[in-house]
DNA sequence: TATTGTTATACTCTATAACTATA
DNA sequence: TATAGTTATAGAGTATAACAATA
């Protein structure tokens, strides 16, 4: 499995460098497009990645104009993250770039192993820790 | 996937503590004891490690007398990596937890995602960065 | 010349503690 | 007092270059 994800992860990434995405940055970008007004805190949960951690990826998708960090009235604590036309723009083309990715890993299942996979990965939860 | 696979790897590693192995000292003893006299570039590729990273693997399991680096005596460049006694002993411990694991993993999947899954693992490999 | 194992090193990812400004 | 975002830092994991011994 682990071998699997590697080759998956290096061929995404291949396809989203000429983006100048990571997996990450990508994952953050969809998320935010999908979700606009979305917090920190909220998208780092989502990304399963530590806020600390998170406050990087955000500085590099607003350094290059690709979302925007607005203040939450209601909450000043917070910032509410929303994509900009750029953001979107890069969004659409990332999103077809990872359909041909999706097709090359794919390529060589059958319809049915493709959707266990996905059945399967959607399975394997934190509760399995519990026993 | 990257979910899926942090999930596994969490439990293993969990399975794997009272032991003192990780996943990769796991794979690489098992890799040893399946394949006794393996050398260490040989391991390397199996595992899909750099040789220089293995180096520190191998010198913690040859530190825990759980392997044996041996000199080819065709090939004064090389070692020939074998399992102890005690080797083969964590082995067997090793294996049977790992059984555990995989029972815990695999719980909630029909037999059939099951093995949808290890042959769509299998499936996935370096070729399909050729496109 | 090329290869095996090794060392040193740098780069990325991830995790934790502590700070600020708000609530 | 707790939370959102931030900073700094430490620890893994991984990748690369260069070296000694050997082929």
């Amino acid at each position: 499995m682990k071998r699997a994800f590697n080759v998956v992860q290096a061929d995404l990434n291949q396809t989203l460098k000429p983006l100048d995405l990571r997996m990450v940055t990508y994952s953050a970008l969809v998320l935010i497009v999908d979700n606009p007004g979305l917090r920190q805190s909220q998208l780092a949960e989502a990304l399963d990645v530590e806020r600390a951690n998170l406050v990087v990826i955000i500085d590099e998708l607003e350094g290059r104009d690709l979302i925007t960090r607005d203040r939450v009235p209601t909450d000043r604590r917070a910032y509410a993250l929303n994509p900009t036309l750029a953001g979107r723009r890069l969004y659409d083309r990332a999103l077809e770039a990872v359909r041909g990715h999706e097709r090359r890993i794919l390529n060589g299942m059958d319809e049915e192993a493709k959707q266990a996979v996905i059945r399967a990965m959607s399975v394997i939860r934190r509760g399995s820790e519990g026993g």
